[in-house]
DNA sequence: CGTATAGTTGGATCGTTGTCAAACAATTAG
DNA sequence: CTAATTGTTTGACAACGATCCAACTATACG
Protein backbone atom coordinates (compact mmCIF):
# COMPACT_ATOMS: atom_id res chain seq x y z
CA UNK A 1 0.00 0.00 0.00
CA UNK A 2 1.20 3.50 -1.02
CA UNK A 3 1.81 6.17 1.58
CA UNK A 4 1.15 9.19 -0.13
CA UNK A 5 3.31 12.57 0.86
CA UNK A 6 1.88 14.91 3.23
CA UNK A 7 3.58 18.22 4.43
CA UNK A 8 4.03 18.14 7.99
CA UNK A 9 2.56 21.09 10.03
CA UNK A 10 5.43 22.87 10.48
CA UNK A 11 5.79 22.80 6.46
CA UNK A 12 2.34 24.45 5.60
CA UNK A 13 3.00 27.69 4.10
CA UNK A 14 -0.19 30.24 4.05
CA UNK A 15 0.28 31.12 0.17
CA UNK A 16 -0.17 27.30 -0.65
CA UNK A 17 -3.06 26.92 1.38
CA UNK A 18 -5.08 30.21 -0.07
CA UNK A 19 -3.53 28.82 -3.18
CA UNK A 20 -5.01 25.78 -2.79
CA UNK A 21 -8.62 27.16 -1.92
CA UNK A 22 -8.71 29.65 -4.17
CA UNK A 23 -9.85 27.41 -6.86
CA UNK A 24 -13.74 27.15 -6.88
CA UNK A 25 -13.56 23.16 -7.23
CA UNK A 26 -11.23 22.52 -4.64
CA UNK A 27 -12.91 24.94 -2.38
CA UNK A 28 -16.20 22.73 -3.56
CA UNK A 29 -14.42 19.61 -2.32
CA UNK A 30 -13.23 20.89 0.78
CA UNK A 31 -16.74 22.15 1.59
CA UNK A 32 -17.54 19.06 1.50
CA UNK A 33 -14.99 17.21 3.12
CA UNK A 34 -16.04 19.75 5.93
CA UNK A 35 -19.63 18.71 6.16
CA UNK A 36 -18.98 14.77 5.62
CA UNK A 37 -15.97 14.64 7.46
CA UNK A 38 -14.64 11.95 5.50
CA UNK A 39 -15.41 11.30 1.90
CA UNK A 40 -13.68 8.47 -1.11
CA UNK A 41 -12.40 10.49 -4.10
CA UNK A 42 -15.67 9.10 -5.78
CA UNK A 43 -17.62 10.99 -2.37
CA UNK A 44 -15.80 14.32 -2.78
CA UNK A 45 -15.41 14.66 -6.57
CA UNK A 46 -19.37 13.42 -7.25
CA UNK A 47 -21.00 16.32 -9.53
CA UNK A 48 -18.21 18.31 -10.03
CA UNK A 49 -18.41 18.87 -12.95
CA UNK A 50 -14.91 17.90 -14.34
CA UNK A 51 -13.00 15.01 -15.39
CA UNK A 52 -11.98 12.30 -13.11
CA UNK A 53 -8.39 12.86 -13.52
CA UNK A 54 -9.20 16.35 -13.26
CA UNK A 55 -10.87 16.00 -9.79
CA UNK A 56 -7.58 13.71 -8.92
CA UNK A 57 -5.23 16.27 -9.50
CA UNK A 58 -7.02 18.69 -7.61
CA UNK A 59 -6.64 15.74 -4.63
CA UNK A 60 -3.31 16.14 -5.31
CA UNK A 61 -2.97 20.54 -5.02
CA UNK A 62 -5.20 19.76 -1.50
CA UNK A 63 -3.01 17.09 0.02
CA UNK A 64 0.31 18.77 -1.13
CA UNK A 65 -0.72 22.06 0.70
CA UNK A 66 -1.67 20.24 3.40
CA UNK A 67 -5.24 20.91 3.37
CA UNK A 68 -6.28 17.18 2.99
CA UNK A 69 -5.35 13.90 4.29
CA UNK A 70 -5.45 11.22 1.97
CA UNK A 71 -5.64 7.37 3.70
CA UNK A 72 -5.23 4.61 1.30
CA UNK A 73 -7.46 1.28 1.94
CA UNK A 74 -8.18 -0.95 -0.14
CA UNK A 75 -9.06 0.25 -3.60
CA UNK A 76 -10.65 3.80 -1.87
CA UNK A 77 -8.82 6.70 -1.10
CA UNK A 78 -10.72 7.86 1.86
CA UNK A 79 -9.78 11.83 2.27
CA UNK A 80 -10.07 13.96 5.35
CA UNK A 81 -9.55 17.70 6.47
CA UNK A 82 -6.36 17.95 8.60
CA UNK A 83 -8.39 20.33 11.00
CA UNK A 84 -6.13 20.13 13.61
CA UNK A 85 -2.89 20.68 12.28
CA UNK A 86 -4.18 23.51 9.86
CA UNK A 87 -5.64 24.86 13.52
CA UNK A 88 -2.57 24.38 14.98
CA UNK A 89 -0.55 26.74 12.51
CA UNK A 90 -2.90 28.70 11.22
CA UNK A 91 -5.61 29.17 14.20
CA UNK A 92 -8.70 30.51 12.98
CA UNK A 93 -7.93 30.26 9.10
CA UNK A 94 -10.36 27.30 8.16
CA UNK A 95 -13.10 27.95 10.13
CA UNK A 96 -13.20 31.53 8.97
CA UNK A 97 -12.94 30.21 5.26
CA UNK A 98 -15.64 27.88 5.48
CA UNK A 99 -17.82 30.13 6.87
CA UNK A 100 -17.07 32.60 3.85
CA UNK A 101 -17.81 29.46 1.91
CA UNK A 102 -21.02 29.31 2.97
CA UNK A 103 -21.83 32.52 2.59
CA UNK A 104 -20.72 33.20 -0.95
CA UNK A 105 -22.82 32.58 -3.87
CA UNK A 106 -22.19 29.12 -5.31
CA UNK A 107 -19.37 29.01 -7.32
CA UNK A 108 -19.93 27.75 -10.97
CA UNK A 109 -18.91 24.44 -10.14
CA UNK A 110 -21.82 22.20 -9.28
CA UNK A 111 -23.79 21.93 -12.12
CA UNK A 112 -26.88 21.43 -9.72
CA UNK A 113 -28.73 24.46 -9.40
CA UNK A 114 -26.34 27.37 -9.11
CA UNK A 115 -27.53 29.22 -11.93
CA UNK A 116 -26.49 32.38 -9.88
CA UNK A 117 -28.39 35.33 -8.81
CA UNK A 118 -28.84 37.06 -11.91
CA UNK A 119 -25.72 38.67 -12.24
CA UNK A 120 -26.00 42.01 -10.69
CA UNK A 121 -23.16 43.73 -12.57
CA UNK A 122 -21.16 46.12 -11.42
CA UNK A 123 -21.62 50.31 -11.53
CA UNK A 124 -18.63 50.60 -12.93
CA UNK A 125 -19.64 53.72 -14.88
CA UNK A 126 -16.45 55.54 -14.40
CA UNK A 127 -14.45 54.01 -17.14
CA UNK A 128 -11.14 55.74 -16.78
CA UNK A 129 -9.26 55.26 -20.29
CA UNK A 130 -9.14 51.71 -20.07
CA UNK B 1 -9.15 62.35 -11.48
CA UNK B 2 -9.33 59.51 -12.79
CA UNK B 3 -11.74 57.08 -10.30
CA UNK B 4 -10.31 53.36 -10.61
CA UNK B 5 -12.97 50.84 -10.92
CA UNK B 6 -13.20 48.67 -7.65
CA UNK B 7 -16.14 45.64 -7.13
CA UNK B 8 -19.24 46.49 -4.90
CA UNK B 9 -19.12 44.46 -1.99
CA UNK B 10 -22.18 41.77 -3.40
CA UNK B 11 -19.70 41.50 -5.81
CA UNK B 12 -17.06 39.98 -4.20
CA UNK B 13 -15.78 36.65 -4.59
CA UNK B 14 -14.34 34.54 -2.03
CA UNK B 15 -11.95 32.38 -4.23
CA UNK B 16 -10.68 35.53 -6.37
CA UNK B 17 -9.79 36.72 -2.64
CA UNK B 18 -8.26 33.88 -1.49
CA UNK B 19 -6.14 34.45 -5.16
CA UNK B 20 -5.49 37.42 -4.32
CA UNK B 21 -3.49 36.98 -0.95
CA UNK B 22 -2.14 33.91 -2.34
CA UNK B 23 0.55 35.57 -3.55
CA UNK B 24 3.61 36.21 -1.32
CA UNK B 25 4.27 39.39 -2.64
CA UNK B 26 0.10 40.50 -2.36
CA UNK B 27 -0.16 39.10 1.23
CA UNK B 28 2.92 41.23 1.84
CA UNK B 29 1.47 44.35 0.54
CA UNK B 30 -1.43 43.29 2.72
CA UNK B 31 0.30 43.17 5.90
CA UNK B 32 1.53 46.60 5.30
CA UNK B 33 -1.70 48.22 4.48
CA UNK B 34 -2.94 46.35 7.63
CA UNK B 35 -0.63 47.78 10.07
CA UNK B 36 -0.30 51.36 8.70
CA UNK B 37 -3.76 51.67 7.15
CA UNK B 38 -3.24 53.54 4.05
CA UNK B 39 -0.15 54.00 2.01
CA UNK B 40 0.77 54.98 -1.49
CA UNK B 41 2.05 52.62 -4.10
CA UNK B 42 5.65 53.64 -3.01
CA UNK B 43 5.28 52.87 0.45
CA UNK B 44 3.51 49.62 0.59
CA UNK B 45 5.60 48.62 -2.54
CA UNK B 46 8.82 49.65 -0.56
CA UNK B 47 11.80 46.41 -0.59
CA UNK B 48 9.11 44.22 -2.32
CA UNK B 49 11.91 42.78 -4.29
CA UNK B 50 9.83 43.10 -7.53
CA UNK B 51 9.97 45.91 -10.19
CA UNK B 52 7.66 48.69 -9.98
CA UNK B 53 5.58 47.53 -12.69
CA UNK B 54 4.79 43.93 -11.62
CA UNK B 55 3.89 45.95 -8.15
CA UNK B 56 1.75 47.84 -10.47
CA UNK B 57 0.08 44.77 -11.79
CA UNK B 58 -0.03 42.92 -8.06
CA UNK B 59 -2.22 46.26 -6.95
CA UNK B 60 -4.32 45.96 -9.55
CA UNK B 61 -5.34 42.25 -8.79
CA UNK B 62 -6.03 43.12 -5.35
CA UNK B 63 -8.03 46.22 -6.33
CA UNK B 64 -10.00 44.18 -8.95
CA UNK B 65 -10.39 40.95 -5.96
CA UNK B 66 -11.93 43.90 -3.94
CA UNK B 67 -9.12 43.56 -1.29
CA UNK B 68 -7.93 46.86 -1.21
CA UNK B 69 -9.56 50.24 -2.32
CA UNK B 70 -7.27 53.25 -4.37
CA UNK B 71 -8.12 56.49 -4.04
CA UNK B 72 -6.27 59.02 -5.82
CA UNK B 73 -4.86 62.33 -5.30
CA UNK B 74 -2.69 64.27 -6.80
CA UNK B 75 0.23 62.03 -8.48
CA UNK B 76 -0.26 59.87 -5.25
CA UNK B 77 -2.73 56.52 -5.21
CA UNK B 78 -3.37 56.01 -1.67
CA UNK B 79 -4.19 52.77 -0.74
CA UNK B 80 -6.01 50.65 2.20
CA UNK B 81 -7.48 47.64 2.76
CA UNK B 82 -11.56 46.81 2.37
CA UNK B 83 -11.86 46.35 5.81
CA UNK B 84 -15.31 47.26 6.49
CA UNK B 85 -16.39 45.32 3.02
CA UNK B 86 -14.42 42.22 3.52
CA UNK B 87 -16.06 42.10 7.13
CA UNK B 88 -19.54 42.48 5.67
CA UNK B 89 -19.29 39.77 3.20
CA UNK B 90 -16.88 37.34 4.64
CA UNK B 91 -17.04 37.94 8.73
CA UNK B 92 -13.54 37.33 10.31
CA UNK B 93 -11.98 36.61 6.94
CA UNK B 94 -9.25 38.65 6.63
CA UNK B 95 -8.36 38.99 10.47
CA UNK B 96 -7.82 35.25 10.19
CA UNK B 97 -5.46 35.50 7.29
CA UNK B 98 -3.95 38.80 8.74
CA UNK B 99 -3.03 36.79 12.08
CA UNK B 100 -2.06 33.73 10.21
CA UNK B 101 0.19 35.62 8.10
CA UNK B 102 1.72 36.62 11.42
CA UNK B 103 2.26 33.11 12.61
CA UNK B 104 3.42 32.40 8.97
CA UNK B 105 7.27 32.12 7.67
CA UNK B 106 8.92 35.28 6.26
CA UNK B 107 8.05 34.74 2.97
CA UNK B 108 10.65 35.31 0.33
CA UNK B 109 9.09 38.68 -0.49
CA UNK B 110 11.27 41.56 1.35
CA UNK B 111 14.75 41.16 1.46
CA UNK B 112 15.57 43.73 4.42
CA UNK B 113 13.99 44.13 7.07
CA UNK B 114 10.50 44.62 6.82
CA UNK B 115 7.68 46.76 8.91
CA UNK B 116 6.55 43.50 10.02
CA UNK B 117 6.70 41.63 13.10
CA UNK B 118 9.87 40.53 13.50
CA UNK B 119 11.03 37.96 11.20
CA UNK B 120 11.28 34.72 13.33
CA UNK B 121 12.62 31.80 11.74
CA UNK B 122 11.10 28.64 12.16
CA UNK B 123 13.48 25.29 12.57
CA UNK B 124 11.62 23.23 10.52
CA UNK B 125 13.56 20.03 11.33
CA UNK B 126 10.41 17.84 11.44
CA UNK B 127 10.61 17.29 7.38
CA UNK B 128 7.91 14.40 6.63
CA UNK B 129 10.26 12.58 3.84
CA UNK B 130 9.32 14.60 0.44
C1' DC C 1 8.51 75.20 -20.68
C1' DG C 2 11.50 71.44 -18.96
C1' DT C 3 12.31 68.11 -15.50
C1' DA C 4 11.47 65.17 -11.78
C1' DT C 5 8.15 62.11 -9.36
C1' DA C 6 4.46 58.46 -9.13
C1' DG C 7 2.44 55.10 -11.16
C1' DT C 8 0.11 52.64 -15.18
C1' DT C 9 0.06 50.23 -19.56
C1' DG C 10 1.59 47.22 -23.11
C1' DG C 11 4.53 43.81 -24.93
C1' DA C 12 7.52 39.74 -24.32
C1' DT C 13 8.90 35.89 -21.89
C1' DC C 14 8.50 31.93 -19.26
C1' DG C 15 6.73 29.05 -15.86
C1' DT C 16 2.35 27.39 -13.77
C1' DT C 17 -2.27 25.64 -13.90
C1' DG C 18 -6.81 23.68 -15.14
C1' DT C 19 -8.67 20.70 -18.30
C1' DC C 20 -9.57 16.43 -20.98
C1' DA C 21 -8.43 11.97 -22.90
C1' DA C 22 -6.25 7.82 -22.76
C1' DA C 23 -3.45 4.62 -20.61
C1' DC C 24 -2.15 2.63 -16.49
C1' DA C 25 -2.16 0.46 -11.68
C1' DA C 26 -4.32 -1.68 -7.77
C1' DT C 27 -7.92 -3.86 -5.51
C1' DT C 28 -12.19 -6.49 -5.49
C1' DA C 29 -15.87 -9.38 -7.49
C1' DG C 30 -17.55 -13.18 -10.47
C1' DC D 1 -8.31 -15.74 -14.60
C1' DT D 2 -11.42 -12.09 -16.28
C1' DA D 3 -13.79 -8.16 -15.53
C1' DA D 4 -15.31 -4.22 -12.93
C1' DT D 5 -14.27 -0.45 -9.76
C1' DT D 6 -11.35 3.31 -8.09
C1' DG D 7 -8.24 6.37 -8.74
C1' DT D 8 -3.52 7.97 -10.54
C1' DT D 9 -0.33 9.20 -14.16
C1' DT D 10 1.07 10.96 -18.49
C1' DG D 11 0.60 13.84 -22.44
C1' DA D 12 -1.23 17.60 -24.81
C1' DC D 13 -2.99 22.13 -24.91
C1' DA D 14 -4.92 26.49 -24.00
C1' DA D 15 -5.22 29.94 -20.48
C1' DC D 16 -3.39 32.32 -16.86
C1' DG D 17 0.11 34.63 -14.08
C1' DA D 18 4.39 36.77 -12.45
C1' DT D 19 8.03 39.14 -14.00
C1' DC D 20 10.89 42.68 -16.39
C1' DC D 21 11.59 46.39 -19.62
C1' DA D 22 10.30 50.25 -22.14
C1' DA D 23 7.12 53.65 -23.07
C1' DC D 24 3.59 56.30 -21.54
C1' DT D 25 0.40 59.53 -18.58
C1' DA D 26 -0.29 62.74 -15.07
C1' DT D 27 0.89 65.73 -11.50
C1' DA D 28 4.20 68.81 -9.24
C1' DC D 29 8.19 71.81 -9.12
C1' DG D 30 11.78 74.93 -10.95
Amino acid sequence: MRVLPHPSVGDLRLTEILRALSDPVRLEIVVRLAAAGELTCTGAGHDLGVHKSTASHHYRTLREAGVVMTKQEGRLNYMSLRRDDLEARFPGLLASVLSSASRADPEPTAPGGDTGPAAARVPAGADAGR
